[in-house]
DNA sequence: TATTAATTTGTAACAATTACAAATTTGAAA
DNA sequence: TTTCAAATTTGTAATTGTTACAAATTAATA
């Protein structure tokens, strides 16, 4: 949550088993200092003035290697658009469906009781909610 | 749940505001017998042999229907496929990641207090889970 | 420094979905 | 009935998000 120095960034992401570069911490940090569930395409405009190399390949290898290196979780809502979330803590999503913003929301699932699920494995739980945000709600006059 | 005749499909749409047509009933029917949580190629594929004019895009626009009315939901759960489910209750899904069957389960997102939502108006309800179900994790011997 | 491995890149392919206009069907009014 | 308008379906083409893949670059190792 807190901004992370380049070296802290370095550390997490060796920490998860992923070798540091330049997009790569370039792409974690700004995961993490953009906690707005950004898309593909967000993240890669975003930097790709500063690396002005970067190549959206990068950007979805980079993330598929994040997620499956439990670095950031892949946030699905729409039907057309994978966002990322570098807070790997348990919790859920609520998308406005008038602004488009996606808040996060306190709920863990995995601390839930499922009995129909009992002897199955569960890797990964997911919780999101569509609606309309109070802010949007105030301003239909 | 159990097998509805064609009038009960009949009534269902048109109490849900939807016009009866064929390929509607054929499709709804199809979702209703089939709570496999179908794509929208496997239910194109399963009725094109009887409905020869089938249109894939019939299928799309048919399921946006059904979901605006209330009739279906839609299931996301991987960033490529979307599923479709004709129960409309509040429930979870689990996807077995190695046989990539979809289950239901007991889960009521809707009746857990959400302190942090407080103020939105919350319109749609998802939970799912992915994993390995009790099946596949047998096999691996 | 030379060689190999890992990473990044760009292009092309792919798959799911949507746009859209033509064709067909339906339903109501004449 | 027949006619006309509205609704529905269809087929094609366009669009979009994602992936495959091989070349180019960079990093690591001998």
């Amino acid at each position: 949550m807190t901004k992370m120095s380049v070296d802290e960034i370095k550390k997490h992401l060796g920490d998860h088993g992923v070798k540091a570069s330049l997009p790569r911490v370039k792409i974690y940090e700004y995961l993490n200092t953009h906690r707005t569930h950004p898309t593909v395409d967000e993240i890669f405009n975003a930097l790709s003035d500063e690396l002005i190399t970067l190549s959206k390949t990068t950007v979805y290898n980079t993330l598929d290697l994040f997620v499956k290196h439990h670095l950031a979780v892949q946030v699905l809502i729409e039907d057309n658009e994978a966002r990322y979330d570098a807070d790997t803590s348990h919790h859920g999503h609520f998308k406005c469906t008038k602004c488009q913003t996606v808040y996060d929301f306190d709920f863990d699932l995995s601390s839930t009781s499922i009995p129909t699920l009992e002897g199955h494995r569960l890797d990964d739980y997911h919780t999101y909610i569509r609606g309309v945000c109070k802010k949007c709600l105030e301003n239909i006059h």
